[in-house]
RNA sequence: GGGCCUGUAGCUCAAUUGGUUAGAGCAGAGCGCUCAUAACGCUUUGGUUGGGGGUUCGAGUCCCUCCGGGCCUACCA
């Protein structure tokens, strides 16, 4: 039994998720933290919605509502869609929640009092149309290389030439097209990353173990040019935590507020304070799992993301955690994804194409994409939804390998014995063989799952579904009930056992189905250590039920009503 | 421009880190079964591992080069 901390990137708050970020952080986090959990391991799984940042306040300002309104709003329609996925939060907190704003404040004192802060001026655009100061990709204008006439502040996205703002040839806010700009002097804070670049390098140099991708991505950033560079933690906007020293105020730095990437995975400190206060337990029960003063040394703190948030997850949140001096829990295996495409391109919310969280769970229960998303999982490279490759996926894995198993199980059994474990005949070597098989399998299984290979444990939890099949076929009850009826009587137990086993293996890749299965076979099940013993849980003569299809299929007219709909607009 | 990742059967992916004859699932073909959601099982056809060159006893794996796809490049988050 281990402790684990597991955290998922945070979610922004502006607008719904769509399966790609979906696949890339939250459902695989959920995956591994049911599994820890049906191990035995004592787990914290955190989540929360990020909801500072320039794009909040324009969402908020778009929807006609004031920022804090909107982001509470928003909070409510995430927190709905994890429920509907069955992501398995302990508590699925806010960036913007009292206790981020005091711990955020507290590391950017303690940061300064270990010189770690450093105050510049500079200089950036302000819209006076909008009132405020725009980030360079906010600022469209004509690009000076190529003449292309929506080329942002930071790059153009036409001949890929990077940009300064002030390159572009009558710039304009991309917010309100106003083009009564100015460049204003404004000040703001930075972390010196630059002196502890050292530190983070040592650390991830001992991090062999974690996927190429993101070392790779931290080593660039820490190397390129001229090494890692300091970043700026503030930005001059309404919405946000306020820049204080602490519980001090920093004079010069009124109206300001911290950078959203500075504050968001503070916000998985704050979360589990936010937990242990929703709870009603003293800070002792979350300082166990972030203090490695308070008993947070022998947790494993295991983190999930896209591969866009791997440098503030690999160097900047580390630079907060060291820079501040005290003794927090660094992660410690990171696992990140690459992305998830649509249909030959990318989803895209502005275009409506793409399936978005809310419209998965309008199509199909959570099963059905958790399934195909958590086997697709873009773990070596990007990979690719495709309707077809979604039917086949979930019409034969789901519904024909698992579902109808369950099907064919308990409907011969009903119409034979009736709905209770058939009685009398005993195990044979069949069944003996069958448990050598899945003892096998189990085992890769849990290996799979304990080094977060998604894909690779999906295909052996499919393989172990096969068998199931395999036995059947090769026992054939059907034909041995007429002359046998002792033996069939053994091997409908045996599988009505295994239906049991199966729930229990599959909980974390399809919770719903699998309390389906246990619901129906009247039982309670734990993770199977004794695949033996597991097999011979449901006694003979307990009472179970025919449950319901525990898949349908997906048929071609739906799959085409579907592709045209999630198509897009443009 | 620079960096990183990637290219394996019609499709989606493996291949114990250089080791025998490159394997699975889906799709296709044949056979079997009849309990089941026209489901299941068995057998089977598909490969010049993107092209070319090199190192090695041996290369999908390492090196060079060319071609294709993707991502990042620090003020979106």
């Amino acid at each position: 039994m281990a402790r684990i901390l597991i955290t998922s990137a945070i979610p922004y708050i502006n607008g719904i998720k769509h399966l790609g970020n979906l696949v890339g952080s939250q459902l695989p986090a959920d995956l591994y933290a049911r599994y820890c959990r049906a191990r035995g391991h004592e787990v914290l799984f955190l989540c929360a919605t990020d909801e500072h940042g320039t794009p909040a306040e324009l969402a908020a300002a778009k929807a006609g509502k004031p920022v804090a309104e909107y982001c509470a709003e928003m909070w409510e329609v995430q927190k709905g869609l994890s429920d509907g996925f069955r992501l398995s939060f302990d508590k699925f907190g806010r960036s913007s929640s009292p206790q981020n704003h005091a711990l955020t404040q507290h590391f950017a004192g303690r940061l300064a009092e270990a010189g770690l802060i450093e105050e510049r001026t500079e200089r950036q655009v302000y819209s006076n149309a909008d009132g405020r100061f725009l980030p360079d990709r906010y600022i469209e204008g004509t690009c000076p290389n190529c003449g292309y006439e929506r080329a942002r502040g930071d790059q153009c996205e036409n001949c890929t030439k990077q940009l300064d703002p002030t390159d572009l040839i009558e710039p304009r806010s991309a917010i309100s097209g106003s083009t009564d700009l100015e460049v204003r002097e404004t000040k703001h804070l930075y972390l010196k990353q630059r002196s502890l670049r050292g530190e983070l390098s040592a650390w991830i140099d001992g991090k062999a173990d974690w996927p190429v991708l993101t070392t790779s991505i931290a080593r660039k950033w820490l190397n390129d040019g001229d090494g890692l560079q300091d970043r700026g933690i503030t930005r001059d906007l309404d919405w946000g935590i306020p820049v204080r020293k602490g519980t001090e105020p920093w004079p010069g730095m009124e109206g300001k507020v911290f950078y959203v990437w500075f504050d968001a995975p503070i916000e998985y400190i704050a979360c589990a304070k936010e937990w242990s206060d929703a709870n009603g337990e003293p800070d002792a029960a979350w300082e166990r799992w972030w203090r490695t003063d308070k008993g947070a040394d022998d947790v494993r703190y295991v983190q999930f993301m896209g591969k866009d948030n791997v440098p503030f997850h690999t160097l900047s949140f580390p630079a907060t955690i060291i820079g501040s001096g005290e003794p927090w829990k660094l992660v410690d295996y990171i696992k990140s994804f690459n992305y998830l495409n649509y249909d030959g391109g990318q989803f895209s919310t502005s275009q409506g194409r793409g399936v978005f969280m809310d419209q998965a769970l309008e199509v199909l229960p959570a099963d059905y994409w958790r399934w195909w998303l958590l086997s697709h999982a873009p773990e070596s490279s990007d990979s690719e939804f495709t309707w077809e490759n979604f039917q086949a996926s979930a019409n034969k894995d789901l519904a024909d390998v698992l579902g109808n198993f369950v099907s064919r199980v308990t409907k011969f059994c009903r119409s034979k014995f009736g709905e209770a474990v058939p009685e009398g005949g005993a195990y044979d070597a069949p069944e003996a063989a069958v448990i050598a098989a899945l003892e096998e399998r189990l085992e890769s299984y849990q290996r799979h799952m304990e080094a977060i290979e998604v894909r690779k444990a999906a295909t052996e939890l499919r393989a172990i579904w096969v068998i199931g099949n395999e036995y059947l076929q090769e026992a054939a009850p059907w034909a041995v009930f007429k002359t046998d009826p002792a033996r069939a009587a053994a091997i409908v137990r045996f599988s009505l056992n295994l239906i049991r086993f199966y729930a229990a293996i599959s909980a974390p890749f399809i919770p719903d189905a699998a309390a389906a299965m246990l619901e129906a076979m009247g039982s309670e099940a734990g993770w199977p250590e004794d695949v033996n013993a597991a097999l011979e849980a449901l006694p003979e003569g307990h009472g179970f039920t025919v449950p319901e299809n525990l898949f349908r299929k997906i048929s071609d007219e739906e799959r085409a009503d579907w592709a045209a709909r999630f198509a897009g607009t443009r």
